[in-house]
DNA sequence: CGGCGCATTGAGGGCGGTCAATTGGTGTGG
DNA sequence: CCACACCAATTGACCGCCCTCAATGCGCCG
């Protein structure tokens, strides 16, 4: 939960009275195993949810069977905060991992809206990033070859993971498997396995074991002509203060 | 303005005090020329724009010189609320024709969320759905054929037209080009338009003159796999509640 | 009339898809 | 300890959707 808090009013830490009100919102905390939906898709629900642990994908199910992966959600992420308005979301919310996921019900999330107009601004604004992740994802489908949106969600990853400490030098765990990529990317999964080798062969990023390795990290942005500001982490990864190093916490 | 007022609390009216606040918040309008950037990308801006007039897009422009489209917008929508909380986007906001824009001080939207629950939610609601639509674009950028894309695209504009009433009959002008459409879709121009006439042949939909018109709704919308529960606009959309008119209005 | 932007059409090629078989790691039960 | 099942990763062969390059048509406007 701690780390949810730090990251909402990213850079800046959240006063203490509106992380003691986002905690008491939570009403109850539920595990989930791999595999398992966590949030049903075109079924109207009346509470969002903080992966506190695991990944988690939204992701939608064509009539062809073809699966498309729309975000990826890690610990500290609202998984379906967009529900909150739109009652109603076209994809589900699937477990990648075993998950620890907390509760929010709608009513809570309203009476912050109306007696908190600063934490509301601060929710507001992690689904905004949610949707600035998404167009940049439209790019990298619609304009990047299989090469560049690899190294691209590597790239993401990457920060994302290092904001919540998840990273350990240059790698970290992504406990997803090659044809979850490939759901994602809008690549095949033969194409994806290629795709992972050529990353590998150009001493850019190894994924095996699921777990990534970066071995050029300036290389491997290039590649996928990363520029990190989209993910709206400010200056404030890990990454950027000291390289390598993962000693200081970012915010108290 | 008005247009727009109807469709923030869509399909609920708004309360007058509320449409007064939000009126009161534009500072001023501005016109812009086809090709005119509204909005410049990675500038940090403190007001957002709702066009009033007009269709532009927000795009990206790759090194390599290819372009993504992320987003459309037509009259009545904010084509940058985003930029509310994040001040700074990677994308451009670009006028696809002559355009006239309201400007909206960032500093009286932070006003609004202090006295103004309940419009805060709507605006909130508003950049939801621009992300629900940015989901939908993955999955069809990542699993559909350009086929279904094109039609897919041609859905989405129909209703979002028919709901600020700029639909006639089963037609809505559409003042893109081809090179526009490739470009939001992740195509090349040749086979865009290889595809528009494939449409045509197949008597779903033409794309002439800057018009589109729809020749079989439920087979386009077959070849599209598309569910228009994303565009969150209710059934109160005029189609759904008496087909082929168009005089009652939607709400007043 | 010439220039320009957009639409259209043809030819050829490559990136990435599909089908299919094999390998390897892991867990389970005999 | 091995047999077996199962899943993920890997590799090969082939193919097609869509891309690129290039030329032509067409309407509009100065």
């Amino acid at each position: 939960m701690q780390r949810f808090l730090e990251r909402l009013a990213w850079p800046d830490p959240l006063p203490e009275e509106e992380q003691n009100r986002l905690i008491k919102s939570v009403s109850q905390t539920v595990l989930f195993n791999a595999g398992d939906e966590i949030v049903p898709a075109e079924t109207p629900i009346d509470f969002s949810s903080i992966i506190l642990d695991g990944f988690c994908c939204r992701q939608r199910v064509l009539k062809t069977g073809s699966r498309q992966i729309t975000a990826f959600h890690v610990p500290g992420d609202f998984c379906d905060l967009h529900a909150y308005m739109l009652k109603t979301l076209p994809d589900s919310a699937v477990a990648l991992t075993a998950c620890r996921v907390g509760i929010v019900p709608h009513e809570r999330l309203r009476e912050i809206t109306i007696v908190q107009p600063h934490l509301t601004r601060m929710l507001w604004k992690s689904t905004l990033i949610d949707a600035s992740v998404y167009r940049q994802w439209l790019v990298c489908l619609g304009r990047q070859s299989a090469l560049s949106r690899l190294a691209h969600l590597f790239c993401e990853f990457y920060l994302r993971l290092d904001v919540v400490g998840l990273t350990k030098e240059m790698s970290y765990s992504l406990p997803v498997t090659q044809s979850d990529l490939s759901d994602a990317m809008g690549l095949s999964l033969v194409h994806t396995n290629r795709t992972c080798a050529q990353l590998r062969q150009k001493g850019l990023a190894t994924f095996a074991q699921r777990t990534v390795t970066i071995h050029d990290w300036e290389r491997l942005q290039e590649a996928a002509e990363f520029e990190s500001e989209y993910l709206h982490l400010g200056n404030h990864s890990r990454r950027w203060r000291s390289a390598g190093s993962n000693s200081e916490p970012a915010i108290t």
